[in-house]
DNA sequence: GCCAACGTTGGC
DNA sequence: GCCAACGTTGGC
């Protein structure tokens, strides 16, 4: 079992939108090492730390698990899709998905502050790297606990 | 709205 | 294969 973070910007796809849904189709994504970390590194019943970008204020909102296998990404041949790909060919997908599953809201959004607050614990925690923009990243067994008890405090 | 960071594109 | 131009991300 590993853990993860997923970014979504709450006006696009927020946590209650995950929470009306139940499972949504992890669409969008167009980087390669994020993509990679999609179709190979993750696992049915991974942990999913949800992250609320360009949100004010950022931070993790809520919890989620990856829910099955790696599937190609159908808005890449949607020529009406702004994630349309025309250079990916349906015999040879370029981009893949999961769907992901919503497991609870946290009791309080656990602000970027607050994380970078706690980077002596968190240790190399990549959100917090600078320059950082990749929409999945992975988490430790260590930061996800952290993580989690920061939720009480 | 600004801008730093950084991935991608395309000319050469 | 280099690298300048460009586009995007995302905090502020």
């Amino acid at each position: 079992m590993r853990y993860w973070l997923l970014k979504s910007e709450p006006e696009e796809f927020s946590i209650a939108d995950l929470e009306r849904v139940g499972v949504e189709p992890w669409t969008g994504v167009r980087n390669y090492q994020a993509r990679n970390y999609l179709r190979d590194a993750m696992h049915d019943g991974d942990g999913v730390l949800f992250y609320h970008s360009n949100a004010r204020p950022p931070g993790i909102v809520g919890l989620a698990r990856v829910r099955g296998e790696a599937y190609p990404d159908p808005t890449q041949f949607d020529p009406a899709s702004p994630y349309h790909d025309p250079g990916s060919r349906p015999e040879a997908p370029r981009w893949m998905l999961r769907d992901i599953a919503f497991e609870r809201r946290l009791r309080r959004c656990i602000t970027l502050d607050e994380l970078r607050a706690a980077a002596d614990r968190l240790g190399d925690f990549p959100l917090l790297r600078r320059g950082n923009r990749l929409s999945v990243l992975p988490v430790t067994a260590a930061q996800w606990q952290t993580i989690l008890d920061l939720e009480n405090r």
